[in-house]
DNA sequence: AAGCGAGTCTAAAACGATTTCGATAAATCA
DNA sequence: TGATTTATCGAAATCGTTTTAGACTCGCTT
């Protein structure tokens, strides 16, 4: 099919170990013959097998890719989709292909390592998995190397949004506005979820306002049908917040349209944020406001790290790396509204 | 590293080659020893190599997918995205993993088909490029099988959305709503563009209907700027439209900012339809009027298609496999307004 | 003239699997 | 009993590379 090794030494009328010196710069082969091999190996399209050059040299410029999101989204999560993008392209940058790390769940299924070491991928970028589930944190003790994203795990390099930051920012920002009933409705119990919800309430509390209870909702990330609901409990207390944060921008729409539904306009009534600052939505109307967070650079980011981990194993420690988040002030918070929220 | 047949072998007290049929269940090889070195392999957790193993076979079970759009949105594109991962699950259920094929565009380029050979892949899905461009008519004429989708290529199989249908259904169901003077702004020139176009313009036809050349605006799919553009243009003319299809969804928020520039209200003073049924933006309000394209049948029965290619390729005919689409109405077109258009 | 280093090249052994072919032992047959 | 089949295993070639170790030809030194 492709045309080999073999092939091009025989049109050369070199053997065959010459030709791969010769394309491989080594010292022992005269520029003759170095710019004959090259000259042919272009003419005839010759390309090193990966397959088998990974075979011998042990290498593979494959990168894999764990990620599995519950709500099975996968390419079309709208905060990891363009962090796997800018990971893919930065990847492609250095010579590297990527290969998604799945169970295979048909009829031969593994491990994620045993699917890792089956593709010989030279290392492995987690992303937005179950962390506590044994197959990862066996990947995550594993002999390749790793690099996560927004999770820390113990020796490992991670890649991690800078989400204290971010809902601080947010926070005070929407304090600026002269709210002080602010809700938040958080996702799922995970290591992200604290940091925003502590730095909520620190912030919260540092401006000398308490939180009730009723206040914090613990709900699902990504998924708008569960902040519909958490937004309309919300706003059926006796002393409704006058803005809401929810967990995430997908999960705002679902906020809003519990709004609607209570005839309740944004931000005259009720204000919302969102958080990720997610880039069509932008262009929506309203226009959600939210806390952006960079996913072009964390995706480069994590592909740098997991390159350099792999090529200067020696020289390269094992670091956090954090991407600062931005303000994006929409046009869903407002100023508090005048009249007293009605029982 | 990784366990290897020949430290398996070891375990098993047997030889490599006896393994190697115990786990391919040659006939050659006692049941007693079958079952043992299955045991010791599943204690072990062996896992053949895929690289040694293609090198020796000559597949890989890796698929291609050949993916470049203009916008760069990778897999942030709202259309392909999913349409990516509905081919990503299908092949994986099937025992493929998946390569993106690219340039590689830094230090060592290669074309789209030398990078298939450098993979190996078994096969390649083309999806969402420039089919003119020449590197991309060698793939499709080279050695390997190939899956399209969205554009025919000469005995090639192809997995086609009904768009001639789509734009049918919209656009009756727009005259359906009375309007007469209706505007489309096509994406750039291409096979689907043609079909959308031609479909539009006969239906208008048959309902007896002309479409003023000013009314037809050859703008850049997914680009919501070029959409404003276009849509302005539209809003400035003597007797402006009552309606206007965009090129897509994501165009369509362009347009929709036009309007709210001009002061205009959807779909009360003017309606409005997408195309491609995105799926945040059905969540969105106003809620857009648009066609759904089925992406997960798409993706899905590309990857089927490209699999039976790999796997039975004298049984296994060239075909055009057609995915029916079908309309979502939702808010954005309204009845005709009363009062003529301005001016 | 013999020896020595460069300078070039090739033969051959890997890498980890599959597969052909032959070897051995046991079992069957004449 | 000797020959032939049958069942089970292993040796070795192979896939397309890389890389080590060695071979050969020069020209130069002594």
């Amino acid at each position: 099919m492709a045309v080999t090794i073999k092939e091009l030494s025989a049109a050369c009328g070199l053997s065959i170990s010459t030709v791969s010196k010769a394309l491989n710069d080594y010292p022992d082969v005269s520029a003759e013959t170095r710019e004959l091999v090259r000259a042919t190996a272009a003419k005839l399209g010759y390309r090193p097998s990966a397959i088998a050059r990974g075979l011998k040299i042990g290498r593979t410029f494959n990168l894999g890719v764990l990620y599995s999101d519950d709500s099975e989204s996968g390419f079309t999560h709208n905060y990891f989709a363009p962090i796997l993008e800018a990971f893919k392209s930065e990847a492609e940058r250095r010579g590297y292909d990527i290969t998604f790390i799945t169970h295979h769940t048909d009829h031969n299924s593994m491990t994620y390592l045993q699917h890792c070491l089956y593709r010989n991928v030279d290392g492995v970028c987690i992303v937005n998995c179950h962390f506590a589930d044994p197959e990862v944190t066996d990947l995550l003790s594993g002999p390749l190397p790793v690099v996560t994203i927004d999770h820390m795990f113990h020796n490992r390099s991670c890649v991690e949004s800078e989400n204290r930051q971010g809902m601080t920012q947010l926070t005070q920002y929407i304090l600026s506005k002269g709210h002080t009933r602010i809700a938040y409705i958080c996702g799922d119990e995970n290591a992200v979820t604290n940091i925003r919800r502590t730095s909520f309430l620190r912030t919260m509390q540092e401006a000398g306002l308490h939180v009730p209870q009723q206040y914090l909702i613990a709900s699902r990330y990504h998924h708008p049908a569960a902040a519909r609901e958490a937004t309309a409990q919300l706003l059926s207390l006796p002393e409704r917040p006058t803005c809401i944060i929810m967990a995430d921008d997908y999960a705002a729409l679902g906020g809003l349209e519990a709004i609607r539904d209570a005839g309740l306009r944004v931000p005259q009534d009720i204000s919302v944020a969102g958080y990720d600052g997610v880039a069509i939505l932008q262009m929506c109307r309203p226009q959600l406001t939210t806390v952006r967070q960079d996913t072009q650079r964390i995706g480069q980011a994590a592909a740098r790290k997991l390159v350099h981990l792999i090529e200067q194993p020696r020289t390269t420690f094992q670091e956090i790396i954090s991407i600062p988040c931005s303000l994006l002030p929409g046009g869903t918070v407002g100023p508090v509204p005048d009249q007293p929220s009605s029982i």
